[in-house]
Parts: structure tokens; C-alpha cells; sequence
DNA sequence: CGCAGCCATGCAAGCGCTTACATTCACCAC
DNA sequence: GTGGTGAATGTAAGCGCTTGCATGGCTGCG
């Protein structure tokens, strides 16, 4: 397929020393003399060499290579962080290997065998909640990983993220605090997916300790695209009571509950409360705009980013790192309708 | 970093044969005989072996990895077709190698360069604008290559895409038939962006078409942000007279235009009618619905990769294919207010 | 029964690169 | 002057895999 290309051997050649010193060269410039380096960045230029990844891959056993599996990028949840993830690792010279899941735990298994037969050097994967055999797998191959998008205490991987429970949790009682009283949620589907059970879990507690519940008839757990979000908002303004407000596991979920309530003749937030999850720049498109959980995406990418390299260096399994969230008030939560 | 291993070798060993035959046995299954390839599948499946990635790219000078270069993955945009994309490839066990260029023509040849670097076997770019440099490149390495998003009669390479200029043009047509005559235009950045600037083309083609122009100060070009895309708007609507349209080079152009326009105290489309184009989930989350040009996503990408696997199995140039779009009306377009 | 032809397999030569070790040389301290 | 030191470079052995060619056994046909 490829035609030939320049080999180190060429530039070897052509710049009159050894394939060793040519690969120093290219690779630690400062263990060559000045003027034979320059001579070799000569016949690299001439020839427009480029190193052969497989060739360096093994014979260094290392590909400059970290992967990525996240849910989906069909929504833009991911792409701020794997933006930054991505910036700060080509600034090393590594590039970054992005595959999907599509929510689906089996799909993920799978998403990281591939990765890892293409010998990744390191991995970022979302969350928590996943197979054992995952985690054995990984520790097998002594691949570094790190988990984003949540954080505990006592996690016992490397994480990078936020309490995703206390966010929840701290959304739910500002939304009590303005006297909200019916309550409902649409959660993501919560199986296999710790984010969406500890956002979940977070508005439960808040509301326990107000001596209110959520039944099972005001939380419905959906996928995270715009049309369940709005099917599941419909389920929710179909019961009698109405609900005041309605808490959203994530902002795409959010946009949908918007898009069946305008279809349902209501509005936001006279007749019903909305928030979202995430703040993503949809947030504030969305009329009126979304009170939603900021999350911090682009710091979680870069410092994924750093620990990961930092565990390639030293092989030393570093401390988690918690992110700070905030509450982002805009139109769509204001106290609930008189009656 | 990583463990050793189980190699070729421990297969071949475990199962009493030569690498050889297990090498044949993982790519030609059919040249070995049954019962070996029995042994040497139990003898895989116990020792967990993976080829490496490395070795296998090195002695066959293939990697069975195909790359895209796309503007961003901050917006859908491009998500549903690059799905599409991976689906087909890895369907036949080519992975997708994604990078982005954020709309940079140096960024792109950065990254096409980065990608080529390792090896792809075949590469999908974004549009057809770009510097003759990387075409060379591309072809001096014999990498076959796919353009989509774009599709016109004569172009040069194989390209899977749509007419941008007519899809554009049939946009201003309706907004024309509708009755508007003081018509504005949010454009993408049109330098080094071929959709862009061909979208800009349709329009003022259709506006000729009926003795109107386009006019400097109701051509506006944006970054395909939403914020971009307010401030455009806002630049748009302090005119007098107020243009009764914006037709927008993107849904979130659009989107920005929404928000733009709401802050004015201004409502779509009683006051000010609005269009968009690419057709993303966007377009009908927006209140009103965002009329818009329908791209089929996931078609072009399909059929990216059978065009790519195509072209990496028989060496032939194919034909581009021309898909069409269509116009998905919604709320947000109407007739021009009276006067 | 012998040989052409085929199938299943083995042998071994690389693919392009890195790196441990060896070599060379200049320089310095004594 | 001599031995020691360290910097710059070369030598060559692989890394794990594929693949052209060689081998040997078998089938089938004349």
C-alpha cells in the first residue's frame, strides 16, 4: 500500500554516520555533536524522513501512544476534556487513540482489548463502574490508566474528577431551598454507569434529609440522547400532580425534558423547573438558559493528561485529584408555580 | 511500560508448530488444517496472546488503521458520520484514528503528516481546500485517500460529499419564495474552508438569480462557535433596516443566532426568521425548530470507508458519490414581518 | 506404479528501529 | 608520560511478525 519510504538507514547513509547515531540523534539530540546533528537534520529534511512507527514500536517497546474510550461523541459532553487531554499529550509527542463505547460496558471491554493489542502506552476511560476483568487485564499488561469523571475518597485507581454525588446533591438542595417540593429526575440509565447512579444517589440524599423522597414513579432513567431525554420528560408532565421541577441527569437529557415541555403547551420555568448536569455550551443556547452543574472539563483533561504521563515516567501510582463543580443559576430554575 | 508479553513464538511453541503457521492460522485461517488451528486457537485463548501491533506493522508494512483529520469535535457536527465511519471500519478490523485540526490548514498538515507517521493506510479528510503540499504528500506515499463534506462534477479526487453551493442555493430560494428581500448571511471562515465558502457561493447565486446581492455589511463570517455566532448576529441585527433573515453556514451558527437574537428582545421568527445547515440534534432542540439543510451523515461516512477499503484492495480511483440533501423545515422560518 | 500437482507446514530472511556494549579519542590530574 | 575519565560514535543483536521458498506427504491420473 505505502510505497518505500526513507529508512534510518538512508539518512545514515547520507549524512555519513551510524543508524545509532542517527536514532540519538532524533531522540536525544544532546548526546550527539552539534555539527553532526546538524548534518543529520539536514538528510532528515532532504529526504523527509519520518521514523517508522512499527519499527520504533518494537524495538522500544513503546508506541508514544495513550487511548481513550468514552461513551459517545455524539454529544459534546467529552470533547472539551479530550480536547485538552489531547493538547497537552501532543505536547509530548504522544498521540491519542479516541474509540466509543456507546454506554455499553461489553462494547467498552472490547474498545480497550483493541487498544491494548495496539500497545498503548497508557489509557484514560471514564467512571468507575466497570468488569473486573478490565481492571486484572490492565494491571496485567502493567498499562497506567487513569479514571475521569469521578472521584471518591477511597478510590482505589487513579482518578481525576468530582464527587458527582455531592454535585447532585448540592443541585437537589438548591432547588429545595426555592420550596420545590415534587421532585422528579431523569437519570441516566444508571446500570454499569456510576455517574449517573452517584448523581442519582446525591439527589436522594439531599432530599432524605428533608424528610422527602423520590419514588419510583418520578425517576426514570434514560439514554442519554436528546429523544429519550424528551420521552421520559413526557412520562414525567403526564402525571397528575405535575412535578415543579424536573432534575436532570445531564444537559443533553435536559434539552429534550425542554423540547416536551414546549410540546406539552408549558413553559420553563413558570410552569416547570429544569436542570441540567454537565454545562455544556448547549446550556446557555437553550431558551431560557439551563441552570446546570459546571463541571470542570478542560482541567480534568489536562490533569488526566499529566498523571498519565507521570505514571509512564516513574511507574508510581499517584493520588487522585478532586475538581471543584459550581452550580450555574440561569432561567430555567425559579420557584415553583403557586398552588 | 508494558509487561512482557506472550509472543508468536509461546504460541507456536505451546501448540507445536512454527510461528509461521500460527501467523497463517491468525490471517488465513483457511490455509491450515482444521485441527491444527483448533490447537493453536486453545493455545491463544490460553496464553491471552494478542499479536503486537508493532511486529506485525514492521514485517507487513500495514497497519489495518485508517486516519481522519476533522475541524472539531467540540460540536456534533461531524460525530454521526465519523460513527458511521468507525462502524464500517471496524467491521473489517481497521481502526480510526481520529485527530483535529480546529480549522487550521497548518494544524491539518500537522496532523495529516502526525497520521502518516504512523503508518495509516488510508486517510479521510474534511472538504478539499487545502494546500497542495498535502496532496503531494499523500501521494508521493501512496496513501489512498477519501475527501467528504464536499462533492462537485470535476473534482480531482475521490470524494464523498454533497453540492454545498446547490444546497445553499435551494436554501435562499425558499427564504426568497417566502418573500424576504433583505437577506444576511452568517458565513463559517471561508479561507482554507471550501464548504464555507461554497455554502457563501450557493447563496449569492440564488440572490443574483433575482437581481438581489449580497452585500459586505450582510455577510458576516464567523468561527462556528456559538459565541461567534452571537456576536455576528448581534453585529447583523443592529442594522437599520433589520435584515427579516440570517441564513447561517451552520446549525450552531444558527444557534449562536438564537441567543444573539433573544438577548434583543426580539423573537424567531415573528420578528426575524432563521436558517441553519448540517441538519445536527441541535437544530430541532432549538425553540423553534431550526429550519435547516439535511446532510445525511452517516451515509457519507459509510460510504468514506467502502471507498477507502475499496481503494486499499484494488489500487483503483473511484468515482466520487454525490448525495443529496433537502431542506427540513421547522419553526423558524416564516414569511418577512409586514413593512 | 510413478509422477505431477497440491496442500500443510517449516525454515529463515528480513521489516526499521533501539540500545547495550565496544571502540576511539581528547583531555586532565598526577 | 601515564592511566583514568567521559564524550561521541560505531557494532550488532534483537524486538515480533510476515512471507517467499523449500520440504514432504498425499491424491489422482495415465
Amino acid at each position: 500500500m505505502a510505497k518505500d519510504l526513507p529508512t534510518l538507514e538512508d539518512v545514515a547513509r547520507m549524512s555519513g554516520v551510524s543508524t545509532a547515531t542517527v536514532s540519538r540523534a532524533l531522540n536525544a539530540p544532546k548526546r550527539v555533536r552539534p555539527e553532526t546533528l546538524a548534518r543529520i537534520t539536514d538528510a532528515v529534511a532532504q529526504l523527509g524522513y519520518t521514523p517508522h512507527f512499527g519499527g520504533r514500536a518494537l524495538a522500544s517497546n513503546r508506541t508514544f501512544t495513550v487511548g481513550a474510550v468514552i461513551p459517545t461523541m455524539e454529544n459534546a459532553i467529552f470533547a472539551r476534556g479530550l480536547q485538552a487531554l489531547q493538547e497537552q499529550l501532543s505536547a509530548q509527542g504522544v498521540t491519542l487513540l479516541v474509540s466509543t463505547s456507546n454506554y455499553d460496558p461489553d462494547e467498552e471491554a472490547a474498545q480497550v482489548r483493541a487498544l491494548l493489542g495496539r500497545g498503548v502506552d497508557g489509557m484514560v476511560l471514564i467512571g468507575e463502574a466497570r468488569d473486573a476483568q478490565v481492571y486484572t487485564l490492565l494491571e496485567r499488561r502493567g498499562v497506567p490508566f487513569v479514571l475521569v469523571w469521578t472521584w471518591r475518597p477511597d478510590c482505589p485507581w487513579p482518578c481525576v474528577g468530582f464527587d458527582n454525588a455531592e454535585a447532585a446533591r448540592a443541585m437537589a438542595q438548591q432547588v429545595l431551598d426555592l420550596g420545590h417540593r415534587r421532585i422528579a429526575m431523569i437519570a441516566g440509565i444508571t446500570r454499569g454507569n456510576d455517574r449517573a447512579a452517584a448523581r442519582v444517589d446525591g439527589v436522594r440524599g439531599a432530599l432524605d434529609a428533608h424528610g422527602l423522597s423520590l419514588p419510583a414513579d418520578r425517576l426514570v432513567e434514560s439514554d442519554y440522547s436528546l429523544e429519550a431525554g424528551a420521552e421520559a420528560a413526557r412520562r414525567l408532565l403526564a402525571q397528575t400532580p405535575r412535578p415543579t421541577v424536573i432534575l436532570c441527569g445531564n444537559d443533553v437529557l435536559a434539552a429534550g425534558a425542554y423540547a416536551a415541555i414546549r410540546d406539552a403547551g408549558l413553559s420553563v420555568p413558570a410552569d416547570i423547573s429544569v436542570t441540567g448536569f454537565d454545562d455544556i455550551d448547549l446550556a446557555h443556547v437553550l431558551s431560557p438558559g439551563l441552570t446546570t452543574v459546571h463541571v470542570p472539563h478542560r482541567r480534568m483533561g489536562e490533569a488526566a493528561a499529566r498523571m498519565l504521563l507521570a505514571m509512564g515516567a516513574d511507574g508510581a501510582a499517584p493520588d487522585g485529584v478532586a475538581l471543584q463543580t459550581g452550580i450555574v443559576r440561569r432561567g430555567s430554575l425559579a420557584a415553583p408555580p403557586p398552588g
